[in-house]
DNA sequence: GCAACCTCTCAGACAGCTCTGAACGGGCGG
DNA sequence: CCGCCCGTTCAGAGCTGTCTGAGAGGTTGC
């Protein structure tokens, strides 16, 4: 069966083959940061640094998704977004973009069906939208219950971003939610705090350790209030989320 | 089953298969983005940039409904209506034309069953249409109820454009009656300020985020209204209509 | 041409979020 | 047993996101 490097069994084609990925940026290091978090999900990723590289690599590739950056040395990202559909009708696109350019070009993207996030922005967001993206789009085999997240008894439902443990509704900040989506997306597997820091903060924050030990605390509070603990310190390595039970 | 890529069931033929529709406009950037909104309705979308095209297209897509700007740079639409009739008699046209183009002209158009709307246009609007044209030409399966959309004690009837809740009936100026449809055609999602101004506003409104917050608090006012809130804010993610107990 | 309504902009108030620093406490090695 | 270090928690500053009211400009209907 196809896995992801975690282990956890992979998002798939609905024949079980690997998902096809398309990295698109002209920065090479953010674009091989990219590739990696998206390839550690089990998939296939190929990347480009242009509008002109995109493509071809788009005909060979055919990929499912394809991750773009809005601004490209020779190309618009909305051009590129129009060939590409006239190379794969059916593909999904995620556009990354500066904050201050939200307002002018995203304008109607979104609106089918297709998505935007903006730099910095967190890898496991990146990695949410895109699993969001083609699952939405019937392009990744339908798991289990789908967009449900469950540990134990504590459930997280990623599209309407609500959390409930033994029925119970927790309500939880922006980081706090992306940082417990990491825990559950990683059950019962230590998860240092520089592993954290790279993956739930955005890759361009410069901040400690420290913030990381901060939102835990907030998130035992919420999660953990009262009840038997899911979330453990392992002292020297970092932190772990179990069921509470076996 | 037929699915949209928000996880909806489908308006699909009688017989299961796709509904098939063409988009028809010199504008490649709006072409696109109506396909794009088409397609995420599960439909199978193609488009063509002028007349010639635009049949060439038919003759193979065989589609059940067109989406035709009037102002076309080889023919003009009435005639490529014509030459489409000669295609498949019994397709549906969906028009779209300037606000100050001749309206005697269109009105004319409409009594025949197709229907029209002026540029410019918000894609909710143009989905909608086409929605009604299909199922008031018999070429749609009757979902469920029909033309009825129910999220909890709220119930919006389209083709009345009449709302009520717990059967009172709640009046709504268009903007907050295409707000609502949206929110109600995506019950227990979060949905972005940017996804929504895409979606309800019109695809060249130029303004900010900030609308969208203003006509949810119009909104709540008048459909929330002391009672249990319907409409809820996700902070730093969107908002989400959900039925009120569970 | 007047009145009512609808739509959107602007600016202010407020609340919640994020992160810093600092103090506290408990495990673990010496 | 002591001291160090890791982890936890608290308090607070600054920021951002969200809501509200007032009002201008435009459109529609009478």
């Amino acid at each position: 069966m196809n896995t992801t490097r975690s282990g956890r069994p992979a998002l798939t084609r609905p024949d079980g083959t690997p998902l096809r990925v398309l990295v698109v940026d002209d920065d090479p290091d953010l674009a091989e940061v990219l590739s990696g978090a998206l390839r550690y999900e089990g998939w296939r990723v190929r990347s480009a640094g242009d509008g002109a590289a995109a493509l071809a690599e788009a005909r060979e590739l055919m990929p499912d998704a394809v991750v773009l950056d809005v601004m490209l040395p020779d190309t618009d990202g909305f051009a590129v977004l129009r060939s590409l559909h006239t190379v794969k009708p059916d593909v999904c696109v995620l556009f990354l973009t500066a904050r201050d350019a939200v307002e002018d070009r995203i304008a109607g993207i979104t609106a089918g069906g297709d998505d935007y996030v903006t730099k910095p922005f967190s890898l496991e967001e990146v990695v949410a939208r895109v699993r969001g993206l083609l699952r939405r789009a019937g392009m990744a085999r339908q798991q289990e219950e789908g967009p449900r997240l469950t540990v134990g008894d504590l459930v997280m439902d990623e599209e309407a971003r609500e959390v409930t443990r033994a029925g119970d509704l927790i309500e939880l900040s922006p980081t706090e939610f992306e940082l417990l989506r990491f825990l559950m997306r990683n059950p019962r597997r230590v998860l240092s705090k520089a592993q954290i820091l790279d993956r739930v903060w955005s890759y361009d924050f410069g901040g400690r350790a420290h913030v990381v030990e901060l939102y835990i605390s907030y998130l035992r509070k919420k999660v953990d209030a009262g009840r038997e603990p899911m979330i453990h310190t392992v002292r020297g390595a970092g932190y772990v989320l179990k069921p509470v039970s076996p």
